[in-house]
DNA sequence: AGAGCGATTGTGAACGCTAACAGGAGGCAA
DNA sequence: TTGCCTCCTGTTAGCGTTCACAATCGCTCT
């Protein structure tokens, strides 16, 4: 029977061997264009180029992985990829990849389980991909990759350092001593903190560098309030926060909260409502600062001062550590990239910004 | 040189050929075992296992995909990919493709381009994908890609009903009359409308639920307000709201705008803002309902009353649609999922919850 | 003239898997 | 016993590439 005319699925899609047929030359010399290989004629090269074109021929990217043992493909395992970070990181990584000549695959995870995040590399495994970058952020969950002795390069994002896996992060407790920092600076006693779900390490850096702030400003060091990175978390936090205000003005006044570092812009939303409920004016009566710089951030009741991350720098950043491990062929390395957040501020931390 | 101590490029995993020699049969045999085929005896599979185990074997995806001309890939094409909606649809997109058993590859687009929509799609292709679906909402976009005669199963999402390629959509004309029938029926005259820019499908056709709803309930149809989807600039319209507030209610009162749709909450919050700078209560002065249900509508100030998409089942939806494609080997069909959103009542449009 | 070299092309053998077919063992009917 | 069917297993031939090697041509160099 002959090619393209098979009855049963349809023509078949041209091979190799039909252009090489149509153009005159043998199927290694097609393969020998479509590498850009030197040593082929001009005009072979445009014959070839021309059976391509009228065949709309296209290489079969298995049989070429199978070959040379690269599918040029990358694997992402993503916990709450809704979230703005992660989504953004997201979007850098994937862009930086195609520029490398790299497919993405993503699997989502929406919650962390162990088992999960194990069957998502399996799952990744299976298909073949060439190395991994991992963006789940809960402490157990960059342990739990150690143990899981994958055979392949690997590369976290907010992954920890004390790990023998090459990572990628934002400095997390730079950005916090800079929030508590400026609130210091703008002439509050103490900062309180709203931190995230303990068993992040985000939350634990934040919350790391903002004790680190306070101690080394000499100011008293407040019990943290852990909200698990909701608006509703934030909100009621925020009314215990109100409570304590109102409770320390009658009793023994300038003890109570005067400003708050929240440790993501969500609850940081949550506290403002709760604050502004109560009768609170932000920054008169406490100044909040948030963490992310969310593209709503700006436009909270009042604008947001919050910490802003480079998510995109984080994805590519992630990508070229990945693909130069690749490249020398190390399973592991031990590098980490740090990427430093940045100051935002905005009206609920300045009163001249109000 | 004997499997497994190749010199260069380390230990090559390993085969079935060397599972096959471990346990005693033939590659064949250990192919039956993983596929599952009747027809295998209980202890010889027993063996196949216990050596895919020991030699912690995996088969070869590409081979694999080679000979049987499937690579269990889909491709997704995405735009605005940080987007609540759009993360969350890739989100529901992606399980329901897992558990379906394929693995799904992305593309983000930045913004939209014909060029960057053909690029995508071609770098899919160049991987070997079996079908594709796009999350283009730009009605540019949706022509184009008929235009494009890709030559694999697609599915659209958002796409609108006009085209030769099946699609997934939440019924927007739907959402925007539920919110501008609520406005109404809480007594206000008429209903004014902040819309997406309209080269977006769903911008139009929440602009038009919204002005039939107008249409039928009699009431009079202000010129709707382009805004482009971010904050800022729902805030600018939101000004422009407000002047039209104080001069109508300096000159002829009770002619100005009193109830406001916004295509989308995040637009919202820059009006709500807006509004409340310019000294007015929402809802007293002016009613407020938005778009999406974002995470974070609840706690705008005040919480926000918006139309909800249920942007996993649209996800789900889109790949069944796509897999039910695949397996009756039909290029296209003229299929189209609706997904029904609903109306989520909260304090910015009722006076009552406050 | 013959050797030698670079440029250009072709030939054959993998890559690791599945599909198709062949074949042996055992059971049962004739 | 023979024949045939069912269960189980092995053998062979691709799938569409790339890689290693050989072959040819037209030169230059000795």
């Amino acid at each position: 029977m002959p090619r393209g005319v098979e009855s049963a699925a349809g023509p078949r899609p041209p091979t190799m061997a039909d252009v090489a047929q149509r153009a005159g030359v043998s199927h290694q010399t097609v393969s020998r264009v479509l590498s850009d290989h030197p040593h082929v004629r001009e005009v072979t090269r445009a014959e070839v180029l021309r059976a391509i074109e009228e065949l709309g021929y296209r290489r079969n990217s298995s049989a070429r992985a199978l070959v040379t043992r690269r599918t040029l493909t990358l694997g992402v395992v993503a916990c709450h990829p809704t979230l703005f970070g992660p989504a953004s990181t997201l979007l850098g990584l994937e862009e930086a990849a195609r520029d490398e000549g790299y497919m993405v695959s993503t699997v989502n995870l929406r919650h962390y389980t162990r088992t999960a995040l194990s069957d998502a590399i399996d799952h990744l495994r299976d298909r073949g991909v060439e190395g991994i970058v991992v963006i789940v952020p809960q402490r157990e969950a960059v342990s739990a990759l150690t143990e899981l002795k994958v055979p392949l390069p690997m590369v976290t994002v907010e992954g920890g350092h004390d790990l023998k896996i090459p990572s990628v992060s934002v400095d997390q407790q730079l950005g916090a001593r800079l929030a508590t920092g400026h609130l210091l600076a703008t002439g509050h006693p103490t900062v309180w903190h709203v931190a995230g779900p303990m068993d992040w390490l985000e939350a634990e850096a934040r919350c790391t560098g903002w004790r680190a702030a306070l101690e080394e400003a000499g100011a008293p060091v407040p019990e943290p309030l852990v909200g698990d990175w909701t608006p509703l978390s934030g909100y009621r936090i925020g009314q215990e926060l109100a409570g304590r205000v109102a409770m320390d003005a009658a009793q023994r006044r300038a003890q109570g909260p005067t400003a708050v570092f929240v440790a993501n812009d969500q609850m940081a939303l949550g506290v403002l409502r709760a604050l502004r409920e109560a009768g609170m004016s932000v920054p008169d009566d406490v100044a909040v600062v948030g963490f992310d710089d969310i593209p709503e951030a700006e436009f909270f009741l009042p604008p947001l001062t919050t910490i802003r991350q480079n998510f995109t720098a984080v994805g590519q950043a992630s990508i070229s550590l990945l693909v130069s491990l690749l490249d020398t062929q190390a399973t592991r390395r031990d590098e980490r990239v740090v990427i430093p957040p940045r100051l935002v501020i905005r009206a609920s931390s300045a009163a001249a910004l109000r």
